[in-house]
DNA sequence: TAACTTTGCATCGTGAACGATATAAATCAA
DNA sequence: TTGATTTATATCGTTCACGATGCAAAGTTA
């Protein structure tokens, strides 16, 4: 039996199992929205911004086009994004926020904190998660490449 | 605009992109097996410890049945694996290696350190990571309820 | 032992991820 | 300006995740 072999010796099982523990724990927020989770996303980079071609969504959430134009697509069909040809460049597509997704950031801006408060005096710290947040940061920034 | 809905204030993107990222560094490893990711976490549970029944697999991979069952069924389509019927709970499928899925053990045994020396030399560093280890299992225990 | 509940697993539908491939517009080179 | 290449996005097929539902075996209760 090799030790590097063991389940509980991945980190990448650790990150795995977290990623999908957190997510599952923003859904019973995104439900009554209609939303999933990577859609979730990409009204967290229009409501910062609006109007933006695929390419800026693909680059900043890090995935590629494959995924991301189906998920436009369906949140087309949902009614909160247009995706209008580009003026300067017509391979792009502008996606833009419908007033209907747009109004919904006022019902959202109420999640991040109910989330952190799952672990309101329980492990762990904030400090911890501030910590890990650097981390995960420069883990990114090394397998990016 | 809301800080709390900036993409870049999200733990939960940075987990997410993690976990995806890593699990794109295992690709060219398993590719040559033939093998995914999620059938990478069954074996190691198999390799470990050999014939379990399907709930077993399920509760240290914190997925369903509804995900784990086709997992299994397409591992036992590729030959790693027979799902045969409880003797005693005939309810129960057990799952166990073929010769082909334990021999691949042998094939799997270097890839966690390959893995692990992408980060040689760069950031993070092995402490950072073991923290973050630490960190993540208080938070999937915390989560997991 | 008959009716009820629980347990273990399977099936179905939908929405991601992602490799591979396609297409049209833009850009570059000859 | 024509032909070649690159860029921006889309499509297709496969595998995961996961909510909802189904079903038969096991256990429980009356």
């Amino acid at each position: 039996m090799y030790d590097q072999l063991k389940l509980e010796n991945q980190l990448c099982f650790r990150l795995y199992t977290a990623s999908r523990l957190v997510t599952q724990a923003y859904r019973p927020y995104f439900e009554p929205l209609g939303i999933t989770y990577p859609q979730y996303l990409v009204l967290l980079i229009l409501w910062e911004q609006d109007n933006l071609p695929v390419s800026d969504i693909t680059s900043r959430l890090m995935l590629d086009t494959n995924t991301v134009t189906p998920l436009l697509q369906r949140m087309e069909r949902e009614g909160l994004i247009t995706r209008t040809r580009g003026t300067v460049d017509s391979r792009q597509r502008i996606v833009s926020l419908t007033p209907r997704g747009l109004a919904m950031q006022e019902q959202a801006k109420d999640i991040p904190s109910c989330i952190s408060r799952k672990w309101d005096g329980k492990a762990p710290s904030v400090e911890e998660i501030f910590a890990m947040a650097k981390t995960l940061d420069s883990m990114i920034e090394t397998l990016k490449q």
